[in-house]
Order: structure tokens, then C-alpha cells, then sequence
DNA sequence: TTGTGGGTCTTTTTT
DNA sequence: AGACCCACAA
């Protein structure tokens, strides 16, 4: 690195809030350093700034820089961001990621120094080795099943999810089995702490790790390996953080192990948008940053370069109600600005639909208002279920829109299914990945067979793939199970050595491990509708795999870089949750919703009282801080819940929201909005909520009262919706619309069923109900 | 062993 | 309303 580069150019970086001092601080200083940075005040830049002038004056090589993000997509960004600041490919970085990320990367140079203690004499002491498999959440549950079936405890009592609730709980904190407290187990079954140990030791003979693990194994290795820590901590002169209020107890340990030579370490962070609480997160982290690094000094960002004043205004009003942060006011320059919008809608569906048909307009450009691309207009909600509404909603307006956070692309069953046939290949002692692929494609092993293959591997103490070879020498099982097992374990050898040659690069093993297993043929003869997406997937798989040179690399990049908004370019709208927004911003935001139990969820209230209150308005402040220009604010009266309609009652948040900063909007009041130089055609506000009592102007005085739903009448039916309730409305010919399948037109009707032709995928006969009228759509 | 139907329980938020 | 689990039949 040329250490003439002068190239960055920190007068465009948007620290006009700062003076000299501080921009040197956050630039150069040694020395703990915190950045107290309020919400849209570009905190990320100003680590990025860091980072860029570290290399750029030489003071660090890229791979002597420690950066912590807190989402993979934020270490992309940051990366892509010092690349272009400093005028150049850098590709280093090395050390640039979550903190799962590079724990993962360092235990697998240090792994076997974990072990398990011999327990039985009979069993020798069994290390972890460098090529473990990191378990996600749903091998996790299948394990903890096992452990919980062995001890015999009732899942009634405890189900497996609890228990790895617990766990995970006990992990963030670095409590290992051992030093359960007795206030940890507290209503809990007795042998809840034996099924932890049991699960711990479970892992390393699986030679596995969980999320957890990753960073807990380093810390004992930090902690029981002087020379290891010494030699990492000599290494990282700079170490940085984002979101530092979200870090755990054993992030902090971990950080503060590495620190401790060169005490280089800057974080950044906002006490206001910690939502990870219960995951661990401890706001004491940042609050206590001064006194844990002492000698540190402190830089505040409280000028806010994104979002209108009114926006900014709200989202103050809201979070002031917290008593337990450390206070700060952001202020912009901004002087213009639309009002939050607020707006009551009589149930879910019409919420969705009047969301829809906004985003319709706003993308046209409701005159007024440049029209705004699908990109930039995002709807955040507190939990996932409600994001179906939105799908439905925006298929029938034809709206492009992508949901991030949902149904990952890697927990789809037949990437699962693939997976664990790659783990295979890489290694045969695999069982968890073993379990899964027995019968999948079909080989007639059911619970029996399974049974007797796992009893012999257990009391033999090989791998449940010996236990196959035993079982069928044995003549346990026979006749054509066992030639179908037999064959089975070959593959798997061959697919070893295959693997051990490394002859062939890692799409070719891919590719030769589905076809020869029969995989990608089991779901090529399946009639299901979803059985071509399926295969589509795995096609999909096979090319992401092309971008590792081995196998290892990517599996491990399937479990913790692989972000799940690849087609983030693709102009569409967003669909997330609150949590999954943080560090992002939008043009258009959308918060719907806001209803007492949905937000505040009741579980958070019942379950952690106040605190848990203070961070959902937290996240309520998050969401508002997302908007750049426009954010709307709704709430439905009535709700589907379990199939049964339930009456509704405003969030509480909505209360807090100052009159001078919102627009109540309705049809009654619909030309009532400002008429500042931005403000835009009533048109959009024609469009609002159907008429009903309730979008009075009044109406959130009688909310707050408990007026309206004491009030409520049972829930209508909905108004025009588009999709076909028999096949009576079609006819033969017409064009149509499938989710899966996209166009198509008819060429035959059987009852309640269509046949259709697809343009992409074929004919297929589907219920009529699933299918969209292409020429009943509106707009 | 596999497919079916009727009964149950369901909803946090994620690296 | 939908996913999931269990009991029973083929």
C-alpha cells in the first residue's frame, strides 16, 4: 500500500457535526475510542473512514485489522466501501466480518485443543477436529430430541425449542454446563443441566459445533492457551466494532481478551436501537464502555443526514419514553418534510391492500412526488406471519417484491437434503447429515431399520455409517434394503476418495453427488407442484458452489456468510422484519400493525416486563428512523388470529407520537394534509382506507380509551378479491397467473380444477383457487 | 414401510 | 387458516 495515498476525502464524509479533534479521534486516535452514535448519523462510515486511513497511511496492514459487523451484509458493504474509498481492490480485509465468521475461521486452524473429558474409561478423550461441522438451528433441535428421548423426559414438560432457548441463553453468557446456577434452572425439569452436558458431549463426538460454540471455544482457548492469545492479540493492532449495544457477555469477553495488548479497540454503537436483548445482548456493554476501557474517549454523531424533521421528531417522541438509555437528541438540516402518516384500517387484509395499492401510486408518481422505484419503498413488520398479507396483497397488484428474513434459502429441505449429502462426501462419519439421507431418496429404511443401524453404531462406538457395513455383514438386515444400504455406503467411499484426490473442482463433486445419489432424479419424478422449484434450487446450489474451491469452504459459507437478499438490485419492494432492518434506510417505509400484543408483542411483556417494553420501543424506533422521506404508520381494528377474528387495540407507541408530527389519514379527512412545498395530489389520499367510523379524525382519542373496539363489529367479508374462488369464472383460453408458475392459459376445466399451460413450466392441472385472473386484476 | 385422515397446536425477533 | 403429529390402513 502506497503510504502517499492521499485519495480519501474525509470533507465528503459527512461529518460536518464533528470538530477537528473528533475527526482526527475517529480517524486516528490510539486508545480505546467510542463512538456514540445515534441513528442515521453514518456511524458505519465513520468506521469505515477508520479503517480506510489506517491502510492508507500504513499505521496497519489490512490483515492486522480486526472489524466486527453485525450482519454479513454490513461486512460487504464496509468492505465494497473501503475498497472504493481507497481507490482500489485491496481484496484484503481478511479479518472483516461477524463475529460467528471469524471465530469460525480462527477454531478451525485451533480446533483440537477442545475436548471432552473422558467420562467412561472405556472411552478415550475425543478433540474436536479442524474439519467440524457448524450445526444450524435445525440439526440442533434434532439432537436436542435425542437427548431429551434418552433422558426420557416428557417433550410436554420440555420441548426441545425451549430447551435450546436455554442453551443459547446459557451460551451468550459463557455459562458452560458445570456452572449452572441455580437461578438458571429455575422451573425448569431437574435434568435439564445433565441434558446440556449430554448435548455438549454429543457435539464433539459428532465433531460438531453450534452458532454458540464458535464463540465460546475460542474464548476457552483464549483463556487456557496463553501463547495462542498472545499471538492474536499482538497480531490485531486495531480491533472495531458496529452495533456495539448488541454484542453479548462472551462477545465482550472475547473483545476484551484480544484488546488487551494494543487496546486499540473502537466501537460503535446506539443504546437506543439495542433489539437483541433477547439474544443475549447487554445495553451494560456500552453503557459500561468507559469504565471497562478505561482511558477511552468518547465521540458522539447526533446530526442525522436521513431522514425529514418530522420523521425525526416522532421517532425522538417515542424512544424519550425509555428511562433507561443515555439520552441524546438528533437534529438535522433538513427543514422540509412530509408528516408520518398514521392510518386505522379494519383488518389485516385491508391493511395489506391499502399498502399496496399506495405503493402502486407512489411507484406511478402520484403528481407531487417523483415517482419512487420499488427499491426504495420497504414495509417492516414485528413478526414474520404477517408478512403473507403483503404477499398476497402484492401479487394481486402485480407489485415485484422480495421478503427477506423469511424461509432462507439453505433451511429449504432439499438444499438441507443436498447438504447433507456434501457433508457426506466430505466426511463419512457425518451422522447427522448420515440420518437425514438414509432414506431420502427412498432405500425402505424406516424407524425399525434406523433403530437397529443406530443401536449397533452406539454400542460398537463407530459411526452410524460402520454401523450400516456391521449391520448388513451381520445379515441384520437383508434382501434388498440392504443392497439399497450397501450401495449407499460405496457411493459415500467413492465420493471420500473422490473428494481426498481433489481432482475434480467442487461443481463437478456437487454435480456427480446429486446425479449418482439419485437426489436431483427423486424430485424430477415428482408430480407436486413444488417438486420443479425444487430441482431449480438445487440447480442453483450446484452454481454457488462454484465460487469455492473446496467443498469445506462453502459449507461453511452456506451456514454463516450466505446473506438471503441476493437480488437486492433487482427493483423490488422489501418485505422484512424490524429486526432484520437494522442499518438500513429507505425512501418509503411502511410500519404496519401497531397493535397492543403485536407491538409491543405480548409475549415480550409477559416475559420481561418493562425491560421488555423499553426494547420493543426500541425497535418501534429502529423502524421509524428507517424512513428516509415517507413513513406511514397503520394499524388494523380486527385481526385474524388462529382462524378466529379478534378485536384490536392501538399500540401504545402510536400515543406517544406528538399530533404536530403525524397526519391522521382517512377518507373523511382525506384533503386534510399540509401544504408545504413537498406535500403531494390528494389523489393518493382518495385512496385510503375504505370508509369506516373509526378513520375519523377523532379517532385515536377514542382508542386511547378502549372506545373502538368495545365497538367493533364483527368483521365483514372482503371487499373484491380478485382471486377465483371456483373455476366457474374461468374459460378456457384465458390467460392466468400461478405463484409458482407464473403465465399461463387454460386449455381445460375439470370441476373445481384447471388445466393449464405454462409458459414456463409446462402444463399442470391446479385447483382454481390458486390461480389469478389475469384479466380482473386492478390498475 | 408408506400414505392417509383426523386431531392438535400455533406466532417472536437471528448470527 | 395452516403446519404438524399421531394413529390406523394398505
Amino acid at each position: 500500500m502506497n503510504s502517499s495515498n492521499t485519495s480519501i476525502q474525509y470533507q465528503n464524509n459527512a461529518f460536518t457535526g464533528l470538530n477537528k479533534a473528533q475527526v482526527e479521534a475517529v480517524e486516528t486516535l490510539e486508545g480505546p475510542l467510542l463512538m456514540l452514535a445515534g441513528a442515521g448519523t453514518g456511524k458505519t462510515r465513520a468506521l469505515t473512514s477508520r479503517i480506510a486511513h489506517l491502510i492508507a497511511t500504513d499505521t496497519a496492514k489490512p490483515n492486522q485489522i480486526l472489524a466486527v459487523t453485525f450482519t454479513n451484509k454490513a461486512a460487504r458493504e464496509m468492505r465494497e466501501r473501503v475498497d472504493s474509498m481507497l481507490n482500489a481492490s485491496i481484496s484484503g480485509l481478511p479479518w472483516l466480518g461477524t463475529f460467528h465468521a471469524i471465530c469460525a475461521k480462527l477454531l478451525r486452524r485451533h480446533a483440537e485443543l477442545i475436548a471432552v473429558e473422558e467420562t467412561e474409561s472405556s472411552k478415550p478423550n475425543i478433540h474436536l477436529k479442524s474439519d467440524f461441522t457448524i450445526l444450524d438451528t435445525l440439526d440442533q433441535i434434532r439432537l436436542l430430541r435425542q437427548v431429551l428421548a434418552e433422558k426420557r423426559i416428557d417433550p410436554q414438560l420440555l420441548s426441545a425449542k425451549e430447551l435450546l432457548r436455554h442453551i443459547d441463553n446459557w451460551k451468550n453468557r459463557a455459562v458452560l454446563p458445570a456452572a449452572v446456577s441455580e437461578s438458571d434452572v429455575a422451573g425448569l425439569p431437574e435434568e435439564v443441566t445433565a441434558c446440556y452436558a449430554a448435548y455438549q458431549q454429543r457435539l464433539i463426538e459428532l465433531n460438531a459445533v453450534d452458532f454458540g460454540d464458535l464463540l465460546l471455544h475460542m474464548v476457552k482457548i483464549f483463556q487456557t492457551q496463553p501463547r495462542i492469545l498472545q499471538k492474536y492479540q499482538h497480531w490485531f493492532r486495531y480491533i472495531l466494532v458496529d452495533e456495539y449495544q448488541d454484542t453479548n457477555v462472551v462477545q465482550y469477553m472475547w473483545l476484551r481478551l484480544l484488546a488487551a495488548k494494543h487496546k486499540n479497540i473502537c466501537c460503535v454503537g446506539d443504546d437506543d436501537q439495542s433489539i437483541y436483548g433477547w439474544r443475549g445482548a447487554r445495553l451494560e456493554n456500552i453503557l459500561n464502555f468507559e469504565a471497562n476501557f478505561p482511558g477511552c474517549h468518547v465521540v458522539r454523531l447526533e446530526q442525522n443526514y436521513r431522514s425529514t424533521p418530522h420523521i425525526l421528531a416522532a421517532a425522538a417522541a417515542v424512544i424519550r419514553q425509555n428511562k433507561n438509555r443515555l439520552g441524546k437528541e438528533l437534529w438535522t438540516s433538513e427543514e422540509f418534510g412530509e408528516k408520518v402518516r398514521l392510518v386505522a384500517h379494519y383488518d389485516g387484509s385491508e391493511e395489506a391492500y391499502w399498502i399496496a395499492e399506495n405503493i402502486a401510486m407512489l411507484h406511478l408518481g402520484a403528481s407531487g412526488m417523483p415517482p419512487f422505484a420499488l427499491k426504495d419503498i420497504a414495509i417492516l413488520v414485528r413478526t414474520t406471519y404477517q408478512m403473507r398479507a403483503f404477499e398476497d396483497a402484492f401479487l394481486q397488484h402485480q407489485l415485484a417484491y422480495r421478503v427477506v428474513g423469511g424461509l432462507r434459502f439453505f433451511e429449504r429441505a432439499e438444499i438441507r437434503d443436498a447438504i447433507a449429502y456434501l457433508r457426506l462426501a466430505l466426511s463419512a462419519t457425518d451422522d447427522l447429515a448420515f440420518e437425514r439421507i438414509v432414506n431420502t431418496p427412498k432405500r425402505g429404511i424406516g424407524d425399525v431399520r434406523k433403530q437397529k443401524i443406530e443401536q449397533c453404531a452406539r454400542s460398537n462406538h463407530v459411526s452410524l455409517f460402520e454401523g450400516t457395513r456391521i449391520v448388513i455383514e451381520t445379515g441384520e438386515i437383508k434382501g434388498k434394503e440392504a443392497k439399497a444400504l450397501n450401495s449407499l455406503l460405496q457411493m459415500i467411499s467413492k465420493w471420500n476418495e473422490l473428494v481426498r484426490e481433489n481432482r475434480e473442482t467442487s461443481v463437478e463433486l456437487t454435480q456427480r453427488i446429486l446425479d449418482e445419489s439419485g437426489y436431483v432424479q427423486m424430485w424430477k419424478n415428482d408430480l407436486t407442484p413444488e417438486a420443479p422449484g425444487r430441482v431449480e434450487n438445487l440447480e442453483e446450489l450446484v452454481n454457488s458452489v462454484g465460487e469455492f474451491q473446496f467443498l469445506q469452504d462453502f459449507l461453511d459459507h452456506v451456514s454463516l456468510v450466505i446473506d438471503n437478499d441476493s437480488d437486492r438490485e433487482e427493483d423490488k419492494v422489501t418485505i422484512m422484519t424490524l429486526h432484520a432492518a437494522k442499518g438500513l434506510e429507505f425512501p418509503v417505509v411502511f410500519l404496519p400493525g401497531w397493535e397492543e400484543d403485536l407491538f409491543p408483542l405480548q409475549r415480550v411483556a409477559k416475559e420481561s416486563g418493562t425491560l421488555g417494553i423499553e426494547e420493543e420501543r426500541r425497535l418501534a424506533y429502529v423502524g421509524v428512523t428507517r424512513a428516509e422521506k415517507i413513513c406511514t404508520i397503520s394499524y388494523a381494528d380486527n385481526r385474524l388470529k388462529f382462524g378466529e377474528w379478534e378485536a384490536r387495540i392501538p399500540s401504545r407507541f402510536i400515543n406517544d407520537l406528538p399530533d404536530a408530527n403525524i397526519k391522521v389519514v382517512s377518507d373523511s379527512n382525506a384533503v386534510d394534509y399540509d401544504q408545504d412545498e413537498t406535500s403531494w395530489d390528494s389523489q393518493l389520499e382518495v385512496q385510503a382506507a375504505s370508509a369506516n367510523v373509526y378513520n375519523s379524525p377523532g379517532w385515536r382519542r377514542l382508542a386511547s380509551r378502549g372506545g373502538v373496539n368495545d365497538m367493533a363489529p364483527p368483521p365483514k367479508k372482503n371487499k373484491s378479491r380478485m382471486i377465483a374462488d371456483d373455476s366457474s369464472q374461468f374459460a378456457v383460453g384465458q390467460r392466468i397467473f400461478h405463484q409458482k408458475f407464473g403465465y399461463g392459459s387454460i386449455f381445460a376445466i375439470d370441476g373445481d380444477k384447471v388445466e393449464v399451460n405454462f409458459e414456463k413450466s409446462g402444463q399442470k392441472k391446479l385447483l382454481a383457487s390458486f390461480v389469478y385472473d389475469l384479466d380482473n386484476i386492478p390498475i
